[in-house]
DNA sequence: TGTACATCAGTGAACGCGCGTTCACTGATGTAC
DNA sequence: TGTACATCAGTGAACGCGCGTTCACTGATGTAC
């Protein structure tokens, strides 16, 4: 027997299968958090955490991969979520993207890292080319961050928000979520640096990158 | 046995058992970028692939987690060198630095992965604190880059090179560093997404990041 | 209302694998005398 | 010059472990009649 003898879990009722599917995803996730490393996620280790038997699991996913899967998926739903309500946030819309993107990362560093830093060549795979940017993960994230950098740089300028397709503005965000990633994932990964505080730091970011008006 | 039969190896001679050292550096190091994953990174396979038993590797390292130690401590070497390279060519030195460093990051990605997205939390440690930089990995390199930014912060304004120590340049540098590393991080694992030209993008960041003159 | 049965949600034991590590060892190479 | 011996560089077999996955299974819950 793989789980201490503590839970006796009950069977979910039928039709409530999907339920499991959902822990499943959930403590994978913390999994990954607690232990910084996607491979504390074991199809062993979940079902232990949850108190199931690990070929329970197959019920749910079709082998271990598929759990990192929809960890990754999950996460960049919750991100979206996170941008989507920054967004609602009255004043510096920008700035309240930026700040959330950031924090986002920060929260849950670990799962972060993994949702951009996972490996996924699969081998004798074509060669990756740009591909249109709706068919990528975090595509929606992109495009608030696109939305708000529109916003502040049509600002001044008397062009209305909705120069959000104009190429300027994509290099613009695009530079940005550069910037924002790379402090987000080095802030995480080095610690021990100097950091200057993250408002004024952001700020530098966000003031530079996005010329305004 | 662990090896194909293929390799019949000769013992190094006296006194030159530290070349297999430098050899199982050299083989974990490929395995990673090959397999892109720190995990392929086994004692077993670090051995297998040199063609010797994997219990020889025990009188150079002490554990298997202290030659991806190496590999690490090796990699910095290697981008201090490629940067120290960049800046004594002529002409733009940030610009020079800044195409080096990216380079060096989209050369072997997954080896630069590794030297800054490793978990690294000894549980039960103390929390890490910021420590004088001169104390981190990697802090020549960013020394170097500080350099370049003090080099062309001050050009236009009279100011001589030594203001390395001003605390804008150091935060400048932060900056561009974050950038920097946030553009090849991605670009890295995310190939699919529309990327600008890398030229462009970079000069865009080098641009608007380091306030000339 | 009762009951046979299909289905759902999950179990328990077993397998083969690659791994890190330990142990006693071997054979070539130098060196003291 | 010869030879005994220490040392160096590395070997081979074995161990116990956690892993992913397969297999035949079980017990509770609904449902058709």
């Amino acid at each position: 027997m793989d789980r201490p003898g503590s839970r006796p879990r009950r069977p979910n009722r039928r039709g409530e299968g999907s339920r499991l599917r959902a822990e499943i995803v959930a403590a994978a996730s913390a999994l990954l958090e607690e232990n910084g490393n996607e491979d504390a996620i074991t199809l062993r280790g979940v079902a232990r955490a949850i108190g199931i038997a690990a070929p329970s699991i197959y019920a749910h996913f079709p082998d271990v991969d598929a759990i990192l899967d929809a960890v990754v998926a999950d996460a960049f739903e919750d991100l979206d979520a996170a941008l989507v309500d920054a967004s609602a946030a009255e004043g510096d819309l920008l700035g309240s993207v930026c700040r959330a993107y950031v924090s986002f990362a920060l929260e849950r560093p670990h799962r972060y890292r993994v949702m951009f830093g996972r490996y996924r060549a699969e081998p004798g795979a074509p060669v990756n080319r740009p591909r249109p940017i709706e068919e990528l993960s975090g595509a929606t994230a992109f495009q608030r961050l696109v939305t708000a950098v529109a916003a502040r740089a049509g600002a001044g300028r008397g062009r209305d928000v909705g120069s959000d397709r104009d190429p300027d503005t994509a290099e613009t965000a695009t530079a940005l979520w550069v910037a924002l990633h790379g402090y987000a994932s080095l802030r995480a990964s080095v610690p021990a640096f100097p950091w200057p505080p993250e408002d004024a730091l952001l700020r530098t970011l966000v003031d530079r990158l996005v010329p305004s008006g």
